[in-house]
Formats: structure tokens, C-alpha cells, sequence
DNA sequence: ACGGGTCGTATTTTT
DNA sequence: TACGACCCGT
């Protein structure tokens, strides 16, 4: 590990001898400070403003990002700092690299030595691999991932004869969690807090911890936690580091949680030199630990701080910014901002409610189908241009389901990850015995995988041994097959798979090409062929997954490397090229824009969360709002907020009424649209008499109807159509093609659809391989070897290609 | 040890 | 619905 643990001073060797013409530069910025050019006067302070504590209050679509990177850029420029010495903090990966790639864009190479541009965990993954043995670790500690966490929770939990049914595993890795982003250790726990998970949360914490020490291995909170004891019981450490790191930057404050900004303090606590970017309109990570608390506090904890707030925005219309800085301003705990635009033309926000969830898939499917057309009084929108943001993920299967139907390209960002999958996690944890064969948990999870007949005994024998004689799992899997422990057939197996890891070892060690490593290893240990010979339709596509992961490999110089990144990198974009609509998390959309987004399943219970309202009360609804806030402001030109009367839940009907945020909308700037499935049908008339029981709901109706009117029926929609509300041509069109849905398909993008021929083989992720039987327009007759005969989008197939492995 | 069946319960949001 | 935990027969 330690070789790639490269050192940043390493690293700034190399910057040194190019850049000493910038260094050299007395003061001032240096001539060709073009980057300086275009911003606003509060973007120039926030960028000019070097020294001392700086807050920057930056509404979204402010021009955040572009500050951000003219600061760091100046900071070089200006021979403030070397590359090396910015401490910059992002809140994800993907905004690290995107800050890597713009400040590199405006100071050229220089960056190459930008060692500390990263989220919290990554760098501080980092500083713990340099000060490992002051956590009790060493340098190569293994971070777990979350499903290894809940394996040693559970172990723990049944160590301690508890009921896993009552306290489930997952309900201490919360509470864990949350100590951990307070920056409490086992030994500094509240009592109180100590009392949780019936009277045994404390004493289970730090049986984890010792269990983890015993592994060598961190989990994620582990990683602030650990550095955050390391600054605080070391001193001559932290003297160090803050010498270093003489700036410090970081996005998102609004999202920091206390050990964050425990750390942040003690870094910059002595030159204060610290620049904290945030919006506390956008803090919707409350959940996770953040302290909206953290930036409200920003002047007192540095006193004399320099606020800079940004309010002009160059995103939304007019209209977008009045609903959504209305909905905002329904919060008490703000400090308050008000965003401006020069703007004066636009969309008004358009609003529209439906008779149930599939109604409402139905109808956003064939809304962006005419707006990719240009037949929506707007200039025709790509389909990139165009996002669903929901509040939570079951709620995008009823568009996946749709545009899978009407062959709409969709992408889904930040779903079910690569790295998560179960083959993938398989394939890594044998890697991860390969480069250190004592990783216990690593083999404890593959033993058996695929069955050697090595069951849940075998697995009970092992754990024995490795506790009455403190070996290692590996060490105690040697020891009892070399006692002649287990059945001779277990014996036999278990011995295979330990040579075979040594050699797999051994050529880690040698220096082995680690591709073609990866791929004996999944060869040999009968992974791939487990996959292969499994004849679930979902086989195929997860021999597929590996595949890609050993493609994956090759970018990145060994497998102790690829390790570290997936572990604190777990997304995974693959761009690939064709135009797809975006289907993502609200949560996810956060520091993204698109042209015209749509907002679905405003419902109260839905939108805002029931569980956030119960669970934390008004603050938990106002982190809704502002993840309301979020959604609406990701829009440049057109949002589209919808609701619906009914939805199935865990496949049982539900109705709810229209989400609160709904009442909050400015009217002036919402042009309400009547929904196709109300014009004065039977299912219309229900939609009103249903779910409309509980007390206090006649008031909000009475609210959405002076708003809306939406659920009325065809009184209303006719209302909405002499005021012009309504294209109603366009929603003539709408009804003819729902009543006639084998209508020729629309082909959005002819890329996304590619030409098959007949009785040529394909693949398809979910169902395998198959042979072309039929064609119709984008839609393919496919006849699956595993998953049978199906009707599929031509998008979702590929030309099968049948590499060997 | 393992596969197949039944039954019960669960769904925010993620580094 | 959908995935797991659990039980049973092989």
C-alpha cells in the first residue's frame, strides 16, 4: 500500500522547478489573471479575499463552483500557495474531480500536485495511512464497506445474545454512525447515548472497535473519527499538519457534520486561513450527521470572518426563482438570502395533478416526448436536458417502467452502484486477499462463494479456532487444515482455496501484471464459471459485470490501488454518449442543472416525508422544504412540479393529498395544467371523493384550489382551458395516443437505437443473451436463453459479444 | 450442506 | 412487491 501512498511532497518536487515564475510573482496577481474577468463584484471578494476566515453564502445557481475554482486558481497564481498546501474539501467525489478538472483548465498542469483536493473521507483516508499506528493500525488498514460492517455487527450482536428481530444489525450501524459524526469514541460516548440499543450500545461500540483494531481495518466514520483523536492526542501531529495545509478550502459547509468541522477548527485554528463555501438553503443531509448548525455558527467561530453573500443568479427564470424562494422562505432556521436575476422572460412553473403514479409516469413520459419535439411552446429540449428528480427511489420504477414501454431513453443516476453489486463485491474481496491474505473478512465472505462445501460448520470451526488461539481467520484456517480438522472433503476444499490464495499472493508480490492477475484469480476460484452455469436470467449480466471490472483494472496501476479507490470511490459514470433523460434522487441532483426538470410525487407523506416529519419534527420538515428548494432550483428554463391522488405503496393503494409545499407556491408565478384523466370520467370524480376524510383536509383543498383546482374534474379543467392554461390540442393528441398505445413509437434519439438484425445474437443486462426473432420499429421479439421470450426496447440490447474471459 | 419453499416485514436520502 | 430469514426435506 505504501507505494502508492505517494508522498505530496514528492509530488511537489516535480511542480516546483515549472512553476517558480508564478511563485516569484511579489503580491499582486500576476498580468494574465484572465479568470478574474466576468465575475461579479462578490464572486471577485470571494475570490480576492485570501487571508483570514472567509464565509461565502452562495445561492444555488450563483456561480458557486466557478468562485471556488478562481480562488484556488489565484491562490496559485498568486504564489499565495503551492499546490500542495490547499487543504479543499468537496462533498463528493465527482465534485473533486470536476474542481480538479476546472482549476486545472485555468492554471494549466500545475495541479497535477493538487495532493489534498478531495471529500473529507479521501483525505482523510490519507492522513491516516501516514499516522496509522497512533489509531492502533497499520498503514494498510482495509476500509470496510458497508456490507462487512453489518456481517461484524451481527456477529457482535449474536455474541451478546441479543435478538437480531428487536435490534437489528442495521440499527447500530446507525447509531455508530451517528456517534462517529459527532466525534465520539467509545470512550468519550454520553451516557445516554451509551443506553441505547437496549442498555448494550456502548459496550457493543467498543467491541466493534476492538474487533475492527483486530482487523486492521476502518469503517467510513472511522476515518474522520480516527484522524480527528490523532490531532487531538498528538499535538506535535497536528503542528505538523497545519504548517503544511496553510489554506483551506471547503464546499458544501452546509452539509459538514461536527467531527468535519472538529477537524476543520483544529486545522485551521492557527492560521485561519480557512474558506468556507455553503449554502444553508441547500443542508439536506441533516440525517447523515450535517450541522446546518455549522455555518449558522461560522462568524462566532471565527471572529472577524468575512461574509460574502451571492445572490445574483444566472440559472432559473424569473418565475422559477419566485416559487422557489417563496417555498424557502417558509423556514424559520435561515440566514437568509435573496437571489436575483436579470432575467425577465420565461416558463412559469407548471403544476399538475393526476389520478395515480402510473397516470403520472404516463403523462411526464409523453410531456418529454413533446418537449424534445419542440411542441410545448418551447424551443425543442434535448433529452439530457431533462431530469426527474424524486424524493425517494421506489418512485423511479414507475418511470423506468414506462420509458422502457414507449423506448423513452432513460438513464438512472446513483441507483443500485457497480461497486455494490453482489458479484462485484464477490470479486473484490478476492482481490483483497491477494494483496493481504490475512484480510479475515475478505475470507470469510468468499469461502464459501462459490459452495466448496464449506457451510455454515466449517465456517463455526474456523472462528473457534481463530478466537481460542488469536490467528487470523486465514491463519486459522492453516492451523486446522493442517491438524486434520472438518471432514476430509471440507479439509480438501478449504486447503485449495488457501494455496491458491498464496499463489495469488505470491504474484501480487512479484509484481505481476495485476489485470491478467484478476483474471486468473476469478478463473481459478470457479467464480466467473458459478456465475456462467447459474441459470437465473441475471447470470449472464453479472458475468458481464465482471467483465467490466476487470476492464476497470486497467486504469489504475496495481490492485492495492483499484482497492483504495473503489472503497472511497464508489460511484461509477459511464458516459455513454447516447441522449438519455436523467431519473434521480433529489438528494443526488444537489450542485446539478438541467434545462427542464420535472418534480413528481409532491404528496404529503411522500413530499414532505412522513418518516422525516415523525422522526425529527419541524426541522425534519424543513430539511424537506429545502430539498423542495434544491429540486425547483435545479431548473434553468422549465420545472414541472406533479402529484397524485393515489399510489401503490409495498403494492397496497394509498391516497394522499397534495404535498404542503404545493400551498406555498406563488400563484402569479404557476400555470396550473389539467390532468388528461379528469375530464369528468368516472375516475375523475373519485380521485375527489377519495382520501378526503381526514380532518383539516377540506383546508387544504380549499388552499390547492385556489391554486390549482387540480383533482376537480372537468369544471375546473374546462376553467383552466378558457384561461388558456391548457394546450388543449396538445392534450387532444395525448388522448388519442393513450387510447391507442401500439401507435408508432417515437424514436427520440435514432443513436440510442441501434439496428439488430434478425436471429442475431444480443445481450441485455437484466435478461441475458438471446437470439432476434422479431422487429418492430425500436422494440425487439427477443428469445432469452434463460429469461424466455420478451418484448425489448432496442436501446437496452447490445450485439453480443462473446469474449472469452 | 444445500436447495426450495413459505412467511413476514420493509423503503428515504449516501460519503 | 420483493427480499430476507427461517424451515424442511434431500
Amino acid at each position: 500500500m505504501s507505494s502508492s501512498d505517494f508522498d505530496e511532497f514528492d509530488a511537489f518536487a516535480g511542480y516546483e522547478a515549472q512553476s517558480l515564475s508564478a511563485r516569484a510573482m511579489p503580491g499582486g496577481p500576476p498580468g494574465d489573471a484572465a479568470y478574474l474577468d466576468g465575475l461579479n463584484p462578490e464572486q471577485r471578494a470571494a475570490v480576492e479575499t485570501l487571508d483570514g476566515p472567509v464565509l461565502v453564502l452562495a445561492g444555488a445557481g450563483t456561480g458557486k463552483t466557478r468562485a471556488l475554482t478562481c480562488r484556488v486558481a489565484h491562490l496559485l497564481r498568486t504564489g499565495r500557495a503551492r499546490p500542495n498546501e490547499i487543504f479543499a474539501v468537496t462533498f463528493t467525489n465527482k465534485a473533486a474531480r470536476e474542481m480538479k478538472e476546472r482549476v486545472g483548465a485555468l492554471v494549466g498542469g500545475a495541479v497535477e500536485g493538487m495532493p489534498w483536493l478531495g471529500t473529507f473521507h479521501a483525505l482523510c483516508a490519507k492522513l491516516l495511512r501516514r499516522h496509522a499506528e497512533l489509531a492502533g493500525l497499520k498503514p494498510n488498514f482495509t476500509i470496510l464497506d458497508t456490507d462487512d460492517q453489518l456481517r461484524l455487527l451481527k456477529q457482535l450482536i449474536a455474541a451478546e445474545n441479543i435478538d437480531e428481530k428487536r435490534w437489528p444489525p442495521r440499527m447500530l450501524a446507525g447509531l455508530i454512525d451517528r456517534w462517529k459524526n459527532r466525534g465520539w469514541t467509545p470512550a468519550n460516548l454520553p451516557a445516554d447515548e451509551a443506553a441505547a440499543f437496549g442498555g448494550k450500545g456502548g459496550r457493543l461500540y467498543a467491541d466493534y472497535q476492538e474487533r475492527l483494531r483486530t482487523l486492521n481495518a476502518a469503517d467510513f466514520g472511522d476515518l474522520l473519527v480516527h484522524v480527528l483523536t490523532i490531532f487531538q492526542a498528538h499535538p506535535e501531529v497536528l503542528a505538523t499538519w497545519r504548517g503544511r495545509l496553510r489554506y483551506i478550502l471547503v464546499d458544501e459547509y452546509q452539509d459538514t457534520n461536527v467531527a468535519q468541522y472538529l477537524l476543520l477548527r483544529l486545522l485551521a485554528a492557527e492560521h485561519r486561513n480557512i474558506c468556507c463555501v455553503g449554502d444553508d438553503d441547500q443542508s439536506i443531509y441533516g440525517w447523515r450527521g450535517a450541522e446546518v448548525g455549522n455555518i449558522l455558527r461560522f462568524e462566532q467561530d471565527f471572529p472577524g470572518a468575512a461574509v460574502i453573500r451571492l445572490e445574483r443568479n444566472y440559472r432559473s427564470t424569473p418565475h422559477i426563482l419566485a416559487v422557489a424562494s417563496e417555498v424557502i422562505a417558509a423556514n424559520e432556521r435561515r440566514l437568509g438570502k435573496t437571489l436575483w436575476t436579470d432575467e425577465t422572460e420565461g416558463e412559469k412553473v407548471r403544476l399538475i395533478g393526476h389520478w395515480d403514479g402510473e397516470e403520472e409516469a404516463r403523462w411526464i413520459g409523453e410531456e418529454i416526448e413533446a418537449l424534445t419535439r419542440g411542441t410545448r411552446g418551447m424551443e425543442p429540449v434535448s433529452p439530457e436536458g431533462i431530469a426527474i428528480l424524486v424524493r425517494a427511489s421506489f418512485q423511479m420504477r414507475a418511470f423506468e417502467d414506462r420509458f422502457l414501454n414507449i423506448g423513452l431513453p432513460y438513464r438512472v443516476i446513483g441507483g443500485p452502484r457497480f461497486y455494490e453489486r453482489l458479484e462485484i463485491r464477490d470479486a473484490m474481496a478476492y482481490f483483497r486477499l491477494a494483496v493481504s491474505p490475512d484480510d479475515g473478512l475478505a475470507f470469510e465472505r468468499v469461502m464459501n462463494r462459490p459452495k466448496r462445501g464449506l457451510g455454515e460448520k466449517a465456517a463455526q470451526s474456523v472462528n473457534l479456532i481463530a478466537r481460542e488461539r488469536g490467528l487470523t481467520l486465514v491463519d486459522a484456517a492453516r492451523a486446522l487444515v493442517a491438524e486434520g480438522g472438518l471432514t476430509a472433503r471440507a479439509r480438501g476444499a478449504l486447503g485449495r482455496l488457501l494455496e491458491a490464495i498464496d499463489r495469488w499472493h505470491e504474484a501480487v508480490r512479484a509484481g505481476a501484471d495485476h489485470v491478467a492477475l484478476a483474471e486468473t484469480i476469478l478463473d481459478e476460484s470457479g467464480y466467473v464459471d458459478h456465475w456462467r452455469n447459474d441459470r437465473a436470467p441475471d447470470s449472464a449480466g453479472r458475468v458481464e459485470n465482471l467483465k467490466e471490472l476487470v476492464k476497470a483494472l486497467e486504469q489504475f496501476e496495481n490492485l492495492q490501488g483499484f482497492l483504495e479507490h473503489v472503497a472511497l470511490v464508489m460511484d461509477n459514470e459511464q458516459e455513454d454518449g447516447a441522449a438519455k433523460v436523467s431519473i434521480m434522487t433529489l438528494h443526488a441532483a444537489k450542485g446539478l442543472e438541467f434545462p427542464v426538470v420535472f418534480l413528481p410525487g409532491w404528496e404529503d407523506g411522500l413530499f414532505p416525508s412522513q418518516r422525516s416529519m415523525d422522526e425529527n419534527g419541524l426541522a425534519g420538515l424543513e430539511e424537506e422544504r429545502r430539498l423542495a428548494y434544491v429540486g425547483l432550483t435545479r431548473a434553468r428554463r422549465l420545472a414541472v412540479v406533479s402529484f397524485a391522488a393515489n399510489r401503490a405503496v409495498f403494492g397496497r393503494w394509498q391516497s394522499a393529498l397534495p404535498s404542503r409545499f404545493i400551498d406555498e407556491m406563488p400563484p402569479e408565478h404557476v400555470e396550473v395544467l389539467t390532468p388528461p384523466g379528469l375530464h369528468g370520467g368516472p375516475r375523475g370524480r373519485a380521485a375527489v371523493a377519495g382520501g378526503r376524510g381526514a380532518a383539516g383536509a377540506d383546508g387544504r383543498l380549499r388552499a390547492i384550489e385556489g391554486l390549482a383546482g387540480v383533482v376537480r374534474g372537468s369544471e375546473l379543467e374546462e376553467r383552466a382551458a378558457r384561461a388558456g392554461a391548457y394546450d388543449s390540442p396538445g392534450w387532444r393528441r395525448m388522448q388519442a395516443r393513450r387510447a391507442a398505445p401500439s401507435a408508432a413509437p417515437v424514436v427520440i434519439d435514432a443513436r440510442a437505437a441501434p439496428a439488430f438484425a434478425l436471429g442475431e445474437r444480443v445481450f441485455h443486462q437484466k435478461f441475458g443473451y438471446g437470439a432476434v426473432q422479431a422487429i418492430e420499429g425500436d422494440k425487439l421479439t427477443v428469445d432469452f436463453e434463460k429469461a424466455g421470450v420478451k418484448k425489448v426496447v432496442a436501446g437496452y440490447v447490445t450485439a453480443a459479444d462473446d469474449v472469452p474471459f
